[in-house]
DNA sequence: GCCC
DNA sequence: CAGTACG
DNA sequence: GGGCCGCTACTG
């Protein structure tokens, strides 16, 4: 695992202090346990691979003090940087640079020091509370407040060039603006109202520390949104929040105790048939796929590998196939192999996988096939030559299932063929693009690349307006390692009187004499309203000298009204099947979901689904939180949201 | 494909 | 309108 | 047997 990898698991980890281990009498220490919160690190181990057991038991050390470790390092929310390469004496620039993305230390903001290791241990107790030098109250761990001192950040700087940066070198008050707005003590209070029957329990000694307020702090600062940031894992409270006895929906109930039973998988005798249990009450607590948290597969080994290869084989045949029939497999497969890949045992038998929600019968069988045979016979009589070359057409931006199966019908079979026009085929302006740059629009990127980007638009866009918000979206939001595409969201508050009319056009012209938008796929199209607009291109990040940035990275830019930001976050964020899970669910309510907004009293249509026959009224958009709350969904997080 |  | 793409 | 997201948005 990377020291990223690492650092972001800790996110999903809760706060549990150090000191808790401890046994109670030794208050010598206890003040420790939060002395590091409100910092938010990132933390350069100069390891390309992977993180040794010295960084992550750092990273741990951060964690359980309350500070944060940014897995990706973010200069807006970065409030020191520790350096801690291959000689802790001699800390090595060159790596520092590397690992940061950055060309010269002078690009690191001066109101973020760069420090060493020991900077960290520095901190007493000062008993008598005097208020010199370096000091900070935090809390002690019994109700109560301390004075700590820590050295001066410039005393252990890591680079001679950068003393001066962070506090005590100089006065440069730099830093003391981000120190409100870490502090939404009262709101933890409240939240844990509602929420602490679900969460921990036994921890009277952590009674301020909300690890969920904490995971939010953090994946919110990776995720960069700040607009909306009221945490919590169940029902939100933004706005009068009902009581929570309020929770009329049966969902709603049913989820509190769902999340509830999989906290104590760990704990029972008998995982494997808890596990069941659970999956049936699931299944007939009419739960929908959007109800429950990812509660995060990317840490353990999945154990029914093999299954989920095979079906993902079948799968992928399936994708290639041009019936409406197929495209409905492919659905329905791609919702059972995610469940098979969380299922936290082997499958070793038809009736077990059958008691999986969303493995019917067809698939409970091919798993028995490939549990006694290790093979499945399906996947060669389903496969035939054209797929490959139908798999490929699509791969090009603008191709589909129709038109790809056109294309090899028409005698094509390679994209020479298609770039030559082989018997005549057409290709439109964007397929043409998708051509040329197949293999850039096929490649993800690492996540530090689509931020890059992103902050090179957000700047251009900021200079055309300070007042507009601007944020990145899609899978970097979700915490994704590496990037389809880029996603930003661009609205504007009107409070002024103004709006961001216009302001799309004037943002891809100057991206494009940057020289950072190359291609247009899709242009706005603001018929319906100014203010609503989608636009597609390729572009490259921003140059520097000496490296080639020729990749062509995939990036939607996407402006909605300040009035639907919510639904729009929650649109622009997904993933697919979730927001398709919570559209579905709001539909069952009588509700409507949308990226305007949550209608209600939409009467359709009873032949044709499409069609409206009343709009009914929008009864919410401003915020997520009042959406997921009005549909019943506990409160998730972006990177929560992950559902394929 | 799965589920109602 | 159909086809494709978006989360 | 019928639904499986969106009266989604854009292109041609």
């Amino acid at each position: 695992m990377t020291a990223a990898e690492y650092a972001q698991t800790l996110q999903l980890k809760p706060v549990v202090p150090a000191t808790a281990t401890v046994s109670g009498g030794d208050s010598q220490r206890k003040w420790r346990h939060l002395l590091l919160k409100d910092f938010t690190f990132f933390y350069v181990s100069g390891e390309l691979t992977y993180a040794s057991q010295s960084t992550k038991k750092r990273m741990d050390y951060i964690h359980c003090r309350g500070g944060i470790v940014l897995p990706a390092y973010d200069p807006e929310l970065v409030t020191h940087i520790i350096v801690d390469t291959a000689n802790p004496d001699k800390p090595d620039a060159g790596v520092t640079l590397r690992t940061l993305g950055l060309k010269k230390l002078s690009d690191i903001p001066d109101h973020v020091p760069t420090v060493k290791w020991k900077w960290v241990n520095s901190a007493k107790l000062v008993p008598n509370g005097d208020r010199a030098g370096n000091f900070r109250i935090v809390e002690d761990g019994n109700g109560g407040h301390v004075t700590v001192r820590m050295d001066w950040e410039f005393m252990h700087s890591a680079f001679v060039a950068r003393v001066h940066a962070g506090k005590g070198f100089k006065n440069t008050g730099g830093n003391e603006k981000d120190k409100g707005k870490g502090k939404p003590k009262a709101k933890t209070t409240a939240q844990r109202k509602e929420g602490e029957n679900s969460e921990e329990e036994d921890n009277d000694s952590a009674e301020d520390i909300s690890d969920i307020s904490c995971a939010c702090r953090l994946i919110g600062s990776v995720v960069g949104v700040r607009l909306i940031f009221v945490c919590s894992r169940n029902f939100t409270q933004d706005a009068p929040s009902p009581p929570p006895s309020a929770k009329e929906t049966t969902p709603a109930v049913n989820q509190t105790k769902s999340v509830q039973s999989e906290r104590e998988i760990p704990f029972i005798s008998d995982p494997l048939g808890e596990f069941e249990a659970l999956a049936k009450e699931e299944k007939k607590a009419e739960g929908f796929l959007c109800d429950a948290p990812n509660s995060n597969s990317l840490t353990s080994e999945c154990p029914n590998q093999d299954i989920v290869d095979k079906l993902e084989e079948l799968m992928e045949l399936h994708r290639a196939k041009p019936t409406e029939e197929d495209k409905w497999r492919v659905y329905s497969y791609s919702k059972s192999i995610r469940k098979i890949r969380t299922y936290p045992h082997r499958i070793t038998s038809y009736e077990e996988a059958r008691n999986i929600p969303g493995v019917g019968d067809k698939t409970a069988l091919k798993i028995k096939e490939i549990l006694e045979t290790g093979e499945l016979r399906r996947i060669d009589i389903e496969y035939t030559e054209d797929l490959d070359v139908v798999h490929l057409f699509q791969g090009i931006y603008g191709v589909g299932q129709h038109i790809a199966y056109m294309w090899y019908s028409a005698g094509c079979r390679t994209l020479d063929d298609i770039r030559e026009r082989k018997n005549g085929i057409k290709v439109s302006d964007v397929q043409e693009i998708g051509l040329k740059y197949y293999d850039d629009i096929n490649t993800r990127m690492p996540r530090a690349e689509a931020g890059e980007i992103f902050t090179a638009i957000k700047r251009t866009a900021v200079s055309i307006d300070p007042h507009l918000y601007v944020e990145i979206m899609g899978s970097y939001r979700r915490g994704k390692a590496t990037c389809g595409d880029i996603d930003i969201l661009i609205t504007r508050p009107t409070d002024d009187g103004n709006s961001h009319e216009g302001v799309l056009a004037s943002l891809l012209s100057a991206l494009q004499r940057e020289g950072i938008i190359r291609e247009n796929l899709s242009m706005p199209d603001f018929k319906d309203d100014p203010l609503e607009a989608v636009y597609r291109g390729l572009c490259v990040r921003p140059l520097r000298e000496g490296e080639g940035h020729d990749t062509k990275r995939l990036v939607h830019i996407l402006t909605v009204p300040y009035k639907s930001r919510g639904a729009a976050l929650i649109y622009y964020t997904g993933d697919d099947i979730f927001n398709r899970s919570l559209r579905l669910k709001a539909n069952k309510m009588g509700y409507s979901l949308n990226q305007r907004g949550l209608f209600a009293g939409v009467v359709r249509s009873t032949e044709n689904k499409m069609i409206k026959t009343c709009d009914g009224h929008i009864i919410a958009s401003e915020t997520e939180q009042e959406i997921f709350r009005i549909l019943g969904v506990p409160w998730q997080e972006p990177w929560e949201r992950v559902r394929s």
